[in-house]
DNA sequence: TTATTACAACGACATTTGTAGGAGTTATTT
DNA sequence: AAATAACTCCTACAAATGTCGTTGTAATAA
């Protein structure tokens, strides 16, 4: 086993994170040309919040050419699951339910959604 | 209509403003009460706290005898759903079908809590 | 070969966040 | 009345966060 607890993301950072998993291993300015157009952040900016991720172990980079190239230091969904833990502590209590009822009455997920959702689970069940 | 643009919350501010939601109104000391044991806070913290979700706009307070009681200034809802919003744009660009994936993955949710689900969509589109 | 690009390294700095101490005030207890 | 309790107010302060600027260097283009 191995679990690191990871200092905390700010938000910044999970956005920048984000963004790296999109692209599997992403460069400074991959990541510059990946932001969404409303987003605007200096070359400076998105280096400080690569190398913070890096230093709280989110990530890691290795050198091609001159250009760093940063890649998840741990699964995705490791990081994912924390983070949603803590998400739903903080704004429920820890239940989910509120959560994906919110979802529901907000047009956010719809019947289809959830047919593949019971696949899912009764996939998982099964094994 | 009044869409004011809130100032969002911290993670600990987010934690005591659920309090007061669970409370539907209250007192640094009754929110103090209600931490969970692993949490402790000084009573200044709360208060600060308090009073800072107060100069964002989420709460409001009137004095009862020499306390001051907190109470939302803004529809639970609402805030719910920029919460939610900003946390689903920042780790899953938007998508909330990873989320609830993942929720049912990690059996956050199971087959009953869908079936509750459905029916809440199926009400809402009735209406 | 000199100017221009691309990057990285380091540093900086105003805000926000987490957490709390101490002083002042009114109500309560002894 | 003096001591204690229960609160609020104001202040503080280190750490985290959001955002860059500047400087140095290697590769590239003119």
């Amino acid at each position: 086993m191995s679990k690191k607890k990871l200092k905390s993301m700010s938000p910044s950072e999970t956005e920048i994170l984000r963004l790296v998993w999109e692209l599997n291993e992403a460069t400074v300015q991959q990541i510059l040309d990946r932001l969404p157009s409303d987003r605007k952040l200096a070359y400076n900016t998105v280096q400080t919040l690569l190398s913070r991720l890096e230093q709280k172990g989110y990530l890691k980079h290795r050198i091609d050419g001159k250009a760093h190239v940063y890649v998840p230091a741990v699964k995705q969904k490791e990081v994912i699951k924390t983070t949603v833990g803590d998400f739903l502590s903080r704004l429920f209590g820890g239940d989910p339910k509120p959560l994906v009822q919110f979802l529901a009455e907000d047009g956010k997920i719809n019947e289809e959604d959830i047919n593949r959702l019971r696949e899912l689970i009764n996939k998982g069940k099964k094994k």
